[in-house]
DNA sequence: CTGAAAGCGCTTACAG
DNA sequence: CTGAAAGCGCTTACAG
């Protein structure tokens, strides 16, 4: 029970306690415990402790030491409704079970965890009620900050991020540059728009990077196989398109899309349709890694030869695209960067510092390996 | 800034704004303002919106409609000053990127969000020290619940915990149900030993059954590959070597245990360890699905025959081992299953019931594909 | 640079 | 079943 650890001897007896202690004490060692033993006031104490500048040097070490060899603990709770501030910062992502999004957030984690915070994860399915949901659910902690992934979000959503001007970044898509101000009509100079930050690369442009290379490499009917159908999966079709396009090869029949969660068994049905349907595609990009490592595995059950009949390119380079049969090429996206650069830019805006670059381009990297 | 929707009017001038204000109301609607609206005492408010028993029905029903029509919400760093705990769950996880974990983490969050708890998530990356530093900046957060993996903990650890004394479940080992009692060797009766609850299944049994599986298929020298040799995976080692000491099959020559973290890519590598150093070997059980995988596919690209050649068996049916070439053989284990039941029985804990089953064993599955 | 006072928004423990 | 008082452990805002 005690929060202390147990002294050696046995504990007294209950009826004694109560005479020693009043009722609601915790047993905690408080920031008045460290205050008393270091002979100062207690605001003398959270300021040192919490590095304000304006604490004479010397004092600051003595209450420093003290508090450390008390093992004193600040206590979050008490912290967070005095200052209305917490130390958690809430991430929200689609998916947990996307090895993109955990290399994202151990990035994310690193940078928070070494600043003092805390991250409150959120998984929405990919479903924006449930994002909603989640942040009705979290806002009321008062998170320190906000990292968000893409910018798609439901009205509602919307609104309750407009509402608590918690500071927040975007992550794995880039904000548009050109957005349109909202122009209020009266004669006051409208305000600023409030600058929005994030952290990726463009989608689309990795989308027409990895078409073009099939196109080098002598595709001629080249599918966009696609699953999932979120933000960033349709920027890469934009990508598919504009390049076939640029190309006068453009086809809209050879565009499959389909729904469902993103999966190996997902990857070789539509590796199966393909094939059966469109007998003259060449070239198949997949939207995501985990469905082109299905289809190279239904090739190897079909015996089809890869990239000799036909060549499969995936995106963002997860785990075991490099150990296929063959080795697959993809778009390497730097997702942990983006967790990094992305937490920085947090912890930035938390602590009131201007931000270098709202708009941080991390680039990508097309991987060829023998799929194509 | 402020809390509430801004109006539709532009907001006051800061000056008026000052003088209608106290120095520090946040703008947010409390339990007061709820009180003051509904006619009642706060302490009211509170019991209503707590659900405790002592409050007349149609106040309950008052008060929860007035403070819908707020929109109140509380404020949960004020609930866990007051009360001493949070509503937040802390969850360690020796990996967020094995899909084992993210499927027990979905489902105990399923449980946990729809009781009003969150979920804090902590990732030791099996490293004890992480553990314990996870353990020392999340304790004094005074989490309601602690779900922690298995029982390998720390020195450290282990203090911090028998010191919280915080409600908590241990997941995917069971309790050694014959554990010794701590023996004082006072004349006075020892207190009964803090009941210990997990919620799980005997790796050592599934390591076994897959291992006799494996000599019903008519393998006779079976190898064991192990990766990251944490505690459940040595389990796993123990049932093999009880499995294949009865058939009087046991050669330790045929353990092949390595350290470095699983993957695709270690488990070709520790196949064509085996099959260069053991070429009479017939049959190897894999520690977990993604080193089998890669074996399935370094296979492919040897051309060796699975299971003509090499029966292949895996650990914990993750995806893609029924897409694989040939579809793998394996365990499954029961993680979903596991996530719930654990947060529901740390639910039972933390509202002071008794707990049915405190040790709780859900079982496995062996999964029989082509690999074998 | 340091501090006394007030308050953050709840709940506990004690009365009635 | 309801409430007045006190307090949880910090920080803010104001003085000096």
């Amino acid at each position: 029970m005690p929060a202390k650890p147990a002294p050696a001897a046995l504990p007294p007896i209950s009826a004694t306690d109560k005479d020693t202690r009043r009722s609601r004490a915790s047993g905690r060692i408080t920031l008045s415990d460290v205050a008393a033993e270091a002979g100062v006031s207690p605001i003398t104490v959270s300021r040192a402790l919490r590095g304000e500048r304006r604490v004479d040097a010397a004092l600051v070490d003595k209450v420093r030491a003290v508090a450390e060899r008390m093992g004193y603990v600040p206590d979050p709770a008490a912290r967070a409704l005095a200052s209305q501030k917490s130390t958690q910062v809430l991430v929200l992502i689609p998916l947990l079970s996307n090895t993109l999004f955990v290399d994202l957030l151990e990035a994310a984690h690193k940078v928070l965890f070494a600043a003092g915070h805390h991250m409150l994860i959120g998984v929405t399915h990919y479903d924006s009620a449930e994002e909603e949901q989640l942040l009705r659910a979290y806002l009321p902690m008062r998170p320190a900050g906000l990292l968000l992934t893409g910018f798609d979000r439901s009205p509602g959503a919307a609104q309750l991020l407009a509402a608590s001007a918690i500071a927040r970044v975007h992550v794995m898509e880039l904000h548009d540059a050109f957005a349109p101000a909202t122009v209020t009509g009266t004669t006051m100079a409208a305000p600023a728009p409030a600058p929005v930050y994030s952290v990726g690369f463009s989608q689309t442009d990795a989308g027409a990077a990895i078409t073009r290379h099939l196109l080098d490499r002598g595709c001629r009917r080249i599918a966009f196989c696609g699953a999932q159908l979120d933000a960033r999966v349709l920027q890469r079709l934009a990508g598919y398109r504009q390049a076939l396009q640029a190309a006068g090869l453009y086809d809209p029949e050879l565009e499959i899309l389909n729904p469902e969660r993103s999966s190996l068994a997902l990857g070789s049905l539509l590796f199966e349709q393909v094939v059966r349907t469109q007998p003259a595609v060449d070239g198949i990009f997949f939207c995501n890694d985990d469905i082109a490592q299905g289809a190279l595995l239904a090739a190897t059950r079909l015996g089809l030869q890869v990239p000799g009949q036909i060549a499969i390119a995936g995106f963002n380079d997860l785990p075991g695209s490099d150990q296929m049969v063959p080795p697959l090429t993809t778009i390497r996206t730097p997702r942990s960067a983006v967790g990094e650069q992305a937490a920085i830019m947090l912890l930035q805006l938390i602590r009131g510092q201007t931000v270098p670059q709202p708009r941080l381009d991390l680039g990508y990297t097309l991987v060829q390996r023998q799929s194509s």
